[in-house]
DNA sequence: TCACTTGCTGACCCACGAGTCATTAACTAT
DNA sequence: ATAGTTAATGACTCGTGGGTCAGCAAGTGA
């Protein structure tokens, strides 16, 4: 009894086609990728992948989506279910968190919305809305929090939470470009939060 | 008597058309951009364009080189010509130099480096030796200068000099994504050298 | 077992854009 | 003037890759 030449799976295959997508995108490049090669990668011929994205720029835009939603979700659920102080969480869950970031694939998706971003303005849309909003809001919260019990006084940085994003993106970036060069994210990314921490916490200059 | 219907200009070509390269390179990024259209932003026929550039790939790095350098040559030679205390330079002529740069046709390049880079390796490796490496350098001139005039304590901010940097890639990135979103880059900058020099100041805490 | 639906295939089409080259016309030197 | 040189043109080729579709075969139900 011969193997059947393909077995019909509508369930998984999105899934399985947006997987094999970011995988090329973070080799290749979005225009540099072909359509043929995701679908050979991820076991499918191109007219199925037809089937499930009108045009490869639909692929791509679902590729952001499924990914990058996922890991902002993560951050919220840790703010949420912590008791910690707001320094001891910057310091420890907050921290941790971010230095997961350069390395991990994610950073492609950072590197593809900054590639396609401005040819796609309602991907930009989304991507603000769902995940650099959210982001930043959520530090809003940590870092109120942390006034509101005399942790911290109030200065500059809370109006600029996005100081404590730099580093990430920054990390982020150099990483990608300059592998070789690199300094040590993690010590990076740490020596930047006790700045801000520091300074949050410390005397009027 | 007619005007004539093109004039020879060897000596002007080569600049005139990275020129029209960088502009549209920034609007479309590079895969998207076709080379009639620099020919014919450069008024120029697609044919000459490839007698002065082997291929696309080669203008796009003589774009990357002939822009890129001037603007690190300026750096250094603000450094050079400068006898200010370290302090005062970071807080005059550097942050005056970094705040130029979120917005200018500069950062379309850190755009395209980011997009493209990791395509062409040779690329990376010369603007990392030619811009960024140098850019690192002159900062820790500055910064151990104040160590030596007794303005700063040593501490991890001087292994670190890409402290002082991160703040100007985020703004550029961030403008370009997120225009309509984006903070005060003079802001964040100014904030972040703030907090900086506060900490090389400073009391041991 | 047989008719029927539909997930799936892969050969095909064709727009598009990088790169070429035979030809032309602006300069130059004598 | 005029012959020689070369900057400059633009119509052409040709590979490539996004997107289509007629047909096929795996599942389904009776």
């Amino acid at each position: 009894m011969p193997e059947p030449r393909f077995r019909r799976r509508k369930e998984d295959r999105p899934q399985e086609i947006t997987e094999a997508a970011l995988a090329a995108f973070a080799e290749k490049g979005y225009a540099a990728t072909k359509v043929d090669e995701v679908a050979k990668r991820a076991g499918v011929s191109k007219g199925l992948l037809y089937l499930y994205f009108k045009t490869k720029e639909d692929l791509f835009k679902a590729v952001i989506r499924s990914f990058v939603v996922p890991k902002i979700d993560e951050l919220t659920a840790i703010i949420d279910s912590s008791e910690l102080t707001s320094e001891e969480f910057l310091r420890g869950p907050f921290l941790d968190f971010v230095k997961t970031l350069p390395g991990s694939p994610i950073s492609v998706l950072v590197r593809l919305m900054i590639s396609e971003g401005p040819k796609h303005p309602d991907l930009l849309q989304f991507y603000w809305e769902n995940v650099v909003s959210r982001g930043l809001v959520a530090l809003n919260v940590i870092l109120e929090r942390g006034i509101e019990t005399g942790e911290f006084r109030r200065c500059v940085v809370h109006d600029l939470p996005h100081l404590f994003v730099m580093p990430v993106l920054f990390s982020v970036i150099f990483k990608l470009l300059f592998e070789k060069h690199c300094p040590d994210t993690d010590q990076l990314i740490e020596a930047q939060i006790d700045l801000l921490i520091a300074h949050m916490k410390g005397e009027i200059e």
